[in-house]
DNA sequence: CCCTGATTCGC
DNA sequence: GCGAATCAGG
């Protein structure tokens, strides 16, 4: 298996959304974790949350001054850019008498601060059935919308990275070649594909014998493994 | 043991 | 550049 601009497009992706090597290996396929680590390192991605790196010392390193301001700011004193501190603790605390304490729940300060989950289907698209798909999917990841538009050839097609429950993600051409993109269109409302493209992907059984010409399945085929 | 990512090093 | 082997923490 090779480097392909869409496997490292993936591997970016899944990285940088959280999900873990083996993850990402398993979903390239053909490749190990070790693999995908070192090829994530050779790409200048790293870190994120290592269990490993986690437990780094600090040993030595004197900063206590961070003040490196080269802008010579005139006077212009900027109107507190960063307040917002804990409300502290109100000093004193008006206990109504003795009695009548009510208990204020302790409230287990949960944080929704769940990790992205990333999870791309083989290829990148999302499989799901006109009957079950909903609830699921939505979690549209916050993903941040960078810059990254490397290759001008397919700037106007739809990119792994341009994918979204709005488009469809009918796969056009085959992974690994040059213009591998998605169709794009807008989806059929409730399915991931256009029209167009839900008309291939949902078809009715026929009876026996009566099968008509092999229907083409996105990519030309479930992957081999 | 399992998992994780980091690093090394022969290819 | 690649990735198995190895290391090291959780």
């Amino acid at each position: 298996m090779s480097w392909t601009d869409e496997r490292i497009a993936t591997l970016k992706k899944m990285w940088e959304g959280g999900s873990t090597a083996s993850q990402i290996a398993d979903e390239l396929g053909g490749v190990s974790r070790n693999a995908v680590i070192g090829k994530a390192h050779r790409l200048g991605l790293k870190s994120r949350p290592s269990p490993v790196k986690a437990a780094e010392k600090k040993k030595a390193a004197p900063k206590p001054k961070p003040a490196p301001k080269p802008v010579a700011k005139k006077a212009a004193p900027r109107p507190a850019p960063t307040p917002a501190p804990a409300p502290a603790k109100p000093a004193a605390k008006p206990a109504p008498s003795a009695d009548a304490a009510i208990p204020s729940q302790p409230l287990p300060d949960k944080r929704p601060d769940l990790p992205k989950i990333v999870s791309v289907g083989p290829g990148g698209f999302l499989r799901q059935g006109p009957g079950d798909q909903q609830p699921p999917i939505p979690p549209a990841p916050p993903r941040r919308l960078v810059p990254a538009k490397p290759s001008p050839e397919i700037a106007d097609k739809t990119s792994l990275l341009d994918l979204s429950d709005k488009v469809c993600r009918w796969p056009m051409g085959h992974p690994g070649e040059p213009d591998f993109h998605f169709c794009g269109e807008a989806v059929n409302p409730g399915f991931p594909y256009c029209v167009e493209h839900c008309g291939r992907a949902y078809q009715a059984q026929l009876p026996r014998g009566a099968r008509r010409p092999p229907p083409p399945l996105p990519f030309g085929g479930p992957r081999v493994r």
